[in-house]
DNA sequence: AAAACTAAGTGAATCGTTTCATTTCGGTTG
DNA sequence: CAACCGAAATGAAACGATTCACTTAGTTTT
């Protein structure tokens, strides 16, 4: 049950190992009639090339790493998806991580592609691992941040301006007559929550009238949505928003769920919603669900050719700041 | 900038390679003093284990492969966590091939997987490929099917009775007294669609006024639900069916979205509607959707699991299928 | 015909970790 | 005190593909 190796397939078809190896990497280099037969061989036997011989030789893997937060979460999904599509065109693989927002989890998958050598590390962080990310790229990983900035630009990164979409969507409400907003939204180490909150602050903040609370979620899940959409339920009617801007569009949903179980109140009559990200189902919502959209697989793209460019250009590289503008969709949820 | 190896360690804290690789492998096999002042010198010099090189000596990858049709399908990824939450138990990382619905993509997956050296693969197979499966496990890496079964039962597989969820499907739409149902699915080769369509097709042969035709889509998703909507849409108004099962959720959320632009048109009024593997957006639907719930974690655990006793097993484990059995699920797309 | 090329092929060295047969040494037993 | 023991540590061999300096043989050039 011993694997072929190349040194098997050498033997039995009279070459040496050198020759195979360049069948393998550089047919034009050997005879048409050599590679035939070494072509032959290989099938014969069953030969399968050992990855893990092949890297260990080139000193790094043919993958890059993605760490996201949530791929239940389709905003990842597409992200990923535009990665990937960049990455196969230079025949690399995308191997996907996933924390759950939990930072041991995001600790491991940094280990484990350091530990792979991969090409380089897409990662969009969780709390500050600047100093983690730092050693990475010092031991010669380069690293681009997706869907964030660290605070002193020392990364290339490939964000959307979370700010300006929390503000897009506070004003989209303020603009439709909302005044008591709630913010819906959590874990608050969450780079992307705390700049949508932020943006959405800005803009209610040049509103006299209009004022911002904030309910606090422990996830950006459909799940949490829900226990943030009752627990908004639960207040006394006085206390209850006009408006709802979720952090994400799973959370909206699972808000939007929420009231509708209770049937009384009315999105957007007597709540109007907004989400975030324009996933495919908001459009699909019970009230199809206003939102604010980003470029996801692009942002994907656009981050594993950033990793290209800074890999090829080494130290050297000059870090690169893209940054993508969000855009406001208009649907019942807050529409007339 | 040449990466630091267990040499260097061994060199900086005056030991040997053997010792090093058991501080890092069998720490109670070295005296404490010496496990210390190894670590210390680990963390000093920044030294992290190439994986490819224990690989490599080890012969296999202590990760194993997922190939799915669709990442952007809730139902795989739900399927993915699960699959991942077993691995991780092992210590094994589990990685993630997304497929959509095409041969040439699922054969390279297959290849790179191989090449890896991976503990085993977990697939959601498209076409007809037992001969590639059998050959990968002929070469010492086993296989477990997920979500299908090839004919023979000649390897394991954990999946849905996707016949009888489609006979609960029909059924049901027959029972709330509809007869011109409508199939919307596609494409043909993918073996959980023609399954759910002959479990459709019995119930509706047991009813005498029932009728079952076929939209025939291109993939099972979002988009091509809409195309499939509007499709019957175009219909004249006698000829329309009076329910629609969709293959999967995704479709049946597309199809909704068609109908609802057109809005004379009222589900469950006019058409009823009901979907596959009850994704978490399915409740949250313009019209809360039903659908035939798959236990998707569950399955990709129990893959995991079935996929190391076969690897344990060696040759001589019998095959074992695990068949989970779906369940319906009303909501208003099918109710009062 | 000698010198200078070129194309094709060779095979030893290399990558970094793990393993295992072996050595070292302080302590215990008969 | 010789013989033995176990714990701790050693270091060479192995895993399998790739690379590169080198040979061989055949073709041009002058």
């Amino acid at each position: 049950m011993a694997s072929i190796s190349v040194n098997d397939v050498a033997a039995a078809a009279g070459v040496s190992v050198g020759t195979v190896s360049n069948v393998l990497n550089r047919p034009d280099k050997v005879s048409p009639g050599t590679v035939a037969r070494v072509r032959a061989v290989i099938s014969d036997l069953g030969f399968v090339r050992n990855d893990a011989a092949r890297q260990l030789r080139a000193g790094r893997s043919r993958s890059l790493g993605l760490v996201v937060l949530d791929v239940a979460n389709p905003f990842f999904t597409d992200l990923a998806r535009g990665a990937e599509a960049r990455a196969s065109e230079e025949g690399l693989s995308v191997l996907l991580g996933n924390t759950d927002d939990n930072c041991a989890r995001e600790a491991a998958y940094l280990d484990l592609f350091e530990e792979q050598r991969v090409h380089g590390v897409l990662i969009s962080p969780l709390g500050d691992i600047s100093e983690r990310l730092t050693l990475l790229r010092s031991r010669g990983t380069p690293t681009v941040l997706v869907d964030r900035q660290t605070e002193d630009h020392s990364f290339s990164s490939v964000a959307v301006d979370d700010v300006a979409g929390g503000r897009l969507a506070a004003q989209h409400l303020v603009d439709i007559g909302r005044t008591r907003i709630a913010f819906v939204g959590g874990p608050s180490n969450i780079r992307q929550v705390i700049d949508r909150l932020q943006g959405a602050r800005e803009a209610v903040a040049e509103h006299p009238l209009a004022s911002i609370d904030v309910v606090d979620t422990d996830a950006l899940s459909v799940l949490a949505g829900r226990a943030a959409g009752q627990q908004i339920l639960d207040r006394a009617p006085g206390e209850r928003p006009d408006a709802i801007f979720a952090a994400n569009d799973l959370l909206a949903i699972g808000v939007l769920q929420a009231l509708n179980m209770r049937g009384d109140l009315l999105v957007p009559r007597d709540i109007a919603l907004i989400g975030y990200d324009d996933i495919a189902f908001a459009a699909a919502a019970v009230v199809p669900l206003s939102s604010i959209r980003q470029p996801s697989a692009l942002i994907g793209y656009t981050a594993v050719d950033l990793l290209l460019r800074e890999a090829e250009g080494g130290d050297a590289f000059e870090h690169e700041h893209i940054v993508f503008q969000p855009e406001l969709v208009v649907r019942e949820s807050t529409g007339a």
